[in-house]
DNA sequence: CGGATGAATATTGTTGACAATCTACCATAC
DNA sequence: GTATGGTAGATTGTCAACAATATTCATCCG
């Protein structure tokens, strides 16, 4: 069993200064080899593969064939699933195996609540601090957003609405917050990933009401810019909701449900 | 190097139904056993070690002597670090090692923000789903928390604020919401330990706020207690700050600093 | 035919060993 | 006396083997 004792160590408040950053042209490269482990790798690649759809919610993930199809062995595998799991990104069941989350539709109006809250707290942030290229961005985002609404293309409008929302994050200038807000929408995206491409006819709306939130942080109207990023996702919420139960009620028989 | 290619699995949606719950009189003890790997134990008295400041921030810490000490060997530490570093608590450093993180004035100031606007949200669930039993724990806890401020004890302040905001934080009924808030408590908590043993005399102000809260939860006036909310956090981040410049003016000189 | 039983297989949990890297210290040169 | 270079020790990163648990599947009994 575990030791109940266990001495405090002391701590070690001297911290050598960090080395100045490299000029050198290869300085990124090296930085990028000196700080990403294995671990650190097979994590980015397993979340990419998540937050892509690559690997579906519930999917049940083999350390062994991962780590031999990214050729290193299980231990990093390992630990790159504790800090997947801890990410909300994996679900582990001791001596059974790790699986991509499945959120549900009640864990996912908890988190929508959650994510409308950061995001009312980006926008009164974001109408005070927002820089004149990032409102430019903006606007640029926004107006394809416009064009993928006439063509109700919703494979295109996806990606807009990330970065969209990633802008809108980083001007907001809180580390804290954009790094709470990115878990957040992460777990998102295990939610509402097969509705979202159903529902084409909501992107006129949405696209309206991302234009009408860079109008108030533009003009530095911190107050309708929270209340208008709040609405935009309860709103989105509601319209992913009615779509999912629309398209449930289209095929309402299945084999063996 | 990685594989780039990487063949998607296919789901497995088909889950056996979890195996009803043991009524045996010792089922509880079987269900921890059952769940709880080496990984989780370390985990658990790592982040115990650290929220109660047994390891204070920027200590470092050896894989081999945790794993001796706990009488594991080094993989369950390492995997337990990958989760407490996702988790905020650890900051890894590659071949150099992990330290127990260090939270910056100015980070502080940005998880504050986020902390106001998830209690705020915490204050309006609550005030609407709050259950009976849970506004009485509430009420015991501010009328313990009048007496620690009349005696200045700020030792027994300490445990009251941290429990009073877990009760609160369970009453509004979001688990997503009450993660995501406990992760932000336990990054604060490695900013401010020292500076609240010092703001003895901030306790009655503080007890008679959360005696407020706890009115406006009462009365399921939702915005009233979201506000509420929001202001004690800012108000208690802005005496933490002010007691912690005090502090450092009293001993502005330091051998070597 | 349906369900229980038990061996065979597959998968996860844990460990110890090896390789790579960093840190501390000392010798040497200037 | 300071700086440079190199060596020894300590620490982390990675791997492969072993142990424990779960899953599968054939078999037997009712």
């Amino acid at each position: 069993m575990l030791g109940v004792g266990f001495i405090p160590r002391s701590p070690m408040p001297a911290r050598k200064p960090t080395p100045v950053p490299v000029p050198s042209p290869h300085g990124a490269a090296i930085e990028m080899l000196r700080q990403h482990s294995l671990t650190t790798l097979v994590q980015r690649e397993l979340q990419h593969q998540i937050v892509t759809g690559e690997l579906p919610a519930g999917t049940k993930l083999n350390e062994a064939d991962i780590a031999a199809e990214l050729r290193v062995s299980r231990g990093p595998v390992r630990e790159a699933f504790r800090a997947l799991d801890q990410a909300g990104l994996l679900r582990t069941e001791k001596n059974r195996g790790v699986f991509v989350r499945q959120v549900s539709l009640e864990e996912a109006n908890e988190i929508y609540e959650v994510r409308a809250a950061l995001d009312a707290l980006i926008g009164r942030l974001a109408a005070k601090r927002i820089t004149p290229p990032q409102l430019a961005r903006l606007r640029a985002i926004v107006k394809l957003m416009h064009a993928a609404g006439r063509a109700l293309d919703s494979e295109a409008y996806f990606p807009l609405n990330i970065e969209f929302h990633e802008v809108l994050g980083e001007a907001a200038g809180n580390k804290a917050l954009l790094a709470n807000y990115r878990r957040i929408v992460n777990e998102l995206n295990l939610y509402r990933r097969e509705a979202i491409a159903r529902d084409a006819k909501g992107i006129p709306i949405s696209a309206r009401e991302h234009e009408d939130i860079v109008n108030a942080v533009a003009r530095g109207d911190a107050q309708l810019a929270e209340r208008l990023l709040f609405d935009h996702v309860i709103g989105g919420r509601d319209r992913i909701e009615r779509t999912l139960a629309a398209s449930t009620n289209e095929t309402p028989k299945r084999k063996r449900a």
